[in-house]
DNA sequence: ATATCATTTTGGCATATTGCCAAATGACAA
DNA sequence: TTGTCATTTGGCAATATGCCAAAATGATAT
């Protein structure tokens, strides 16, 4: 059994935060087929604010789950990884056995 | 793009909300190879009282990552599935690439 | 240069959540 | 019954949260 550093662990944690949110769960699954998407559609299909999501995108971004590319006058966000679509599989997998 | 549900995404959140916290992520580690672990041991190397681990090991098997078995005295812990250590792996590649 | 569009950042707030300990309870074995 | 190991409950102080509104940034177009 390996000691307990919290610290080391706290940093680590973050990762899986950004996930524990429903707004921020639902954009990452927007995203988990590889496209891109611009920030002016999830902020056409969620009802909240455009400075929200931004705010969500920000956190998803730190924990380098996102990544962005500007061009033009838009940004587009993308998976930082393909792994973290696998993220999804994982969860997914634990729902259907809930059914049973 | 999807309808944003707020419900439904709430509900999957909990998975990774789980593994969100520092002490539940090092518990996680402490049985991605597979193996069990009595809650005892968890108790004796954490520095928080039985009962904080109790509860943290409570939240991980509501989220479905861990399964108990009681034995005599004893409760043991595993994982409740092995792709959760996949899920380690995808965030310990993303810190490796950070160093970089 | 000025205006416009898309996004980010900041400030602030009310609320909700959190993590923890301590004490009580449960379950089981000896 | 007594002692262990673990879970549950109650309560609390601290913190984090999510959100909106307004201001700031940046890039492009006129």
């Amino acid at each position: 059994m390996k000691p307990f550093k919290r610290a080391e662990h706290s940093s680590h944690a973050a990762f899986f935060k950004a996930l524990g949110h429903p707004t921020r769960l639902w954009i990452v699954r927007q995203l988990a087929d590889g496209k891109e998407q611009c920030v002016c559609e999830f902020v056409d299909e969620a009802k909240v604010d455009f400075s929200t999501i931004s705010q969500h995108l920000s956190i998803l971004k730190q924990a380098r789950i996102l990544v962005d590319d500007k061009r033009g006058k838009s940004v587009y966000y993308t998976l930082a990884c393909p792994c973290i679509a696998g993220l999804l599989d994982c969860l997914d997998n634990r729902l259907e056995k809930e059914i049973k």
